[in-house]
Order: structure tokens, then sequence, then C-alpha cells
DNA sequence: TTTAGACCGCTATATTCTAGCATTCAGAGC
DNA sequence: GCTCTGAATGCTAGAATATAGCGGTCTAAA
């Protein structure tokens, strides 16, 4: 059961973030909303400096960091993903529990779908522990094609 | 049964490689050659630009795209890996198949095994199946804590 | 109201990777 | 051997991604 945030609704997400930050205690600026709508709205993996464009055009003097750092707490509080193989970021659809993402991502149309697979996180548990290796965080990024695209 | 290239003894990776060109018809230049070299004397993750400044030393001519059109060969043909999450270049200590690498990164001495987790891919797969996708590479990168560092 | 820390503006720079074009080289066919 | 072709390399430039650092402003707590 694997699905974007766009069709989680984005005001769903919104207000599960909002939640979150009242819970939490932590500052969900006007910087940082906006970054997050960007994102949500886009409804697939958005660049940094696709979203720095975006923001000049309401905020002339935005510059890198000012992406990055608002993409920096969007991520430390794991309401967004990076998407490490394509320097992307991606909305979070389930924002309430921390988790690293698990992603299936099509050759094809680009689609990206987080998808939550317990059993490939059994795996790496047991792979990792047969290393007596403890495991904090995975990334795990699987390319191919998607279910749209085969037909 | 994890191990990094340089416990598998770089003689043997090296002779695995030649063989590999040999049967597959392609040219082991003395240029990829030798940073297939940098690589497996690194015992570990390298990065490009490091490989750049080791290469200037014996030729003088090397700019990046010289390190990066041998990393693309030595990637293409699955002698070595790319780390997605840290821009690094890893060997690959068992050349002779095809096949994605699953990596265990500790956060504490940043040493990489590669390991060969079938469960992991078998969760991969599984998941994949249940959204009507199909895999073609999966890259998985686990953060966490080694044997050596947890003691 | 003071104050510490978080947040932001701004400039510069680091890091990673690619485009493009000219030259050289290796191997295939003659 | 000679020629041709595609592969490999030399070289310059520049794109794309990300960070350092510093000073000013705002927020929330004491
Ligand atoms: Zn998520
Ligand atoms: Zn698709
Ligand atoms: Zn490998
Ligand atoms: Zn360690």
């Amino acid at each position: 059961m694997g699905q974007t945030a766009h069709e989680h609704g984005t005001t769903a997400v919104f207000a599960s973030v909002e939640k979150a930050c009242r819970e939490r205690g932590l500052r969900l600026t006007p910087l940082r909303r906006q970054v997050l709508e960007l994102i949500l709205q886009a409804g697939g993996p958005v660049k940094a400096y696709d979203l720095l464009d975006s923001l000049k055009t309401s905020h002339h003097s935005a510059a890198p960091p000012t992406v990055y750092r608002a993409l920096d707490f969007l991520l430390e509080n794991h309401f967004i993903h990076r998407l490490e193989t394509r320097n992307a970021y991606v909305s979070c659809f389930h924002p309430e529990a921390s988790h690293s993402g698990q992603f299936l991502i099509c050759e094809q149309c680009d689609q990206v779908t987080e998808i939550n697979a317990p059993e490939m996180t059994q795996g790496v548990l047991k792979a990792a522990a047969e290393q007596g290796f403890k495991p904090s965080k995975e990334v795990v990024e699987v390319y191919g094609t998607c279910r749209k695209c085969i037909e």
C-alpha cells in the first residue's frame, strides 16, 4: 500500500505536520511552511534549486542557504525525505512516525512511491545482525518499472 | 558474510577483473587500471576528487573527466560500486557476478562492508510485487554501528 | 525587560559532476 | 604494412549541488 503525499491529500499531511510541530515545540516558520507547501504541491521529487527558483518569485532575497536550511529542518523532523540517488526531496506521507523511507522509483515515468515494507526491514535487520552491526537508518531506493509503465 | 575488497586481497580482485575484461573484450587501459588500483588500495570508500589528486602526482594532465570516465567504465562493468549516500566509490569484492550492492556503513569509524543478503532482496521483491513494480536495481545503504565500534 | 538562542539575509566558496570538441590510439579489414 | 573507424584521452569550460561564515533580527523564556 504505497502512496504519494499527493494522493494522501496535501491538506491532511499539512495538518499532521502542524500538529507534530505543536506537540514537539517546533517552529514551522513561514519559510519552512512555504518550502513544505512547494514540495507537497509538486506531488513528486523536487530539486533544491527548483525550490529556490519557486521561492524567489515571492521571496526576492532567497538564496541557496534559504532553501537548504528549510530542507534541513524538514528532514531532521522527518516531514520530508531525501532521495539520495536523485538529489531530490519528497514529502513523507505519514510524518507522524519517524522512519527511514523506502522508495520505488520508475525509470520510465520518474514516479516515486514511498512504501512501508516490513519484510525488507526484517531482511536488513537479519543481515546486519549476522555482522554484529547495529543499524540506525536504512536507505532503500529501488529502481525499475511501475505498474502503469508495464502495461 | 560481509567483507571488504581489502580483506579479500587486492591481487585476487585484480586478477578477477582482468579475467572478466579478457572474456568480455573490455579494455582495462593503464588509466582505468590505475584508478582501480587506487580504489583497491584505499580499502574503503574514496571520493572522486581524492582519486584525482592521487592521479595527478603521476599523471600531470589528469582532470575531472579523466577520473569520471574511468569510474564510469568500472561502474558499468560492475568492478566497483558507488555509495550513493556518500558520493564515494568502493571496489566490489566479487566482480564476477553482476549485482546491486548492499552496504553496511559505520557512522563511528566510516568502515563500509558490502554484504550479500538474499532475505533483503526477497523483501524488496515482495514489496515491489505488491505494487505491480518490476525492479531492475536496488540501492541499499544501511547506517549504524559496526561490531568493532560497539565493543 | 533582558537575554540566549534560534532564525534569516547575504556573500562567497566548496564539492561533485558533465558538455563539448580536438587529438591520439588500438584493433579490424584489406 | 596501410587505412579506416570507433574508442579512449587531453583539455577547457561550466553546470549542478551544497556549505561556511558572519552579522542582524526575531522569539520565547527567565
Ligand atoms: Zn516517510
Ligand atoms: Zn512508470
Ligand atoms: Zn559488489
Ligand atoms: Zn565502526
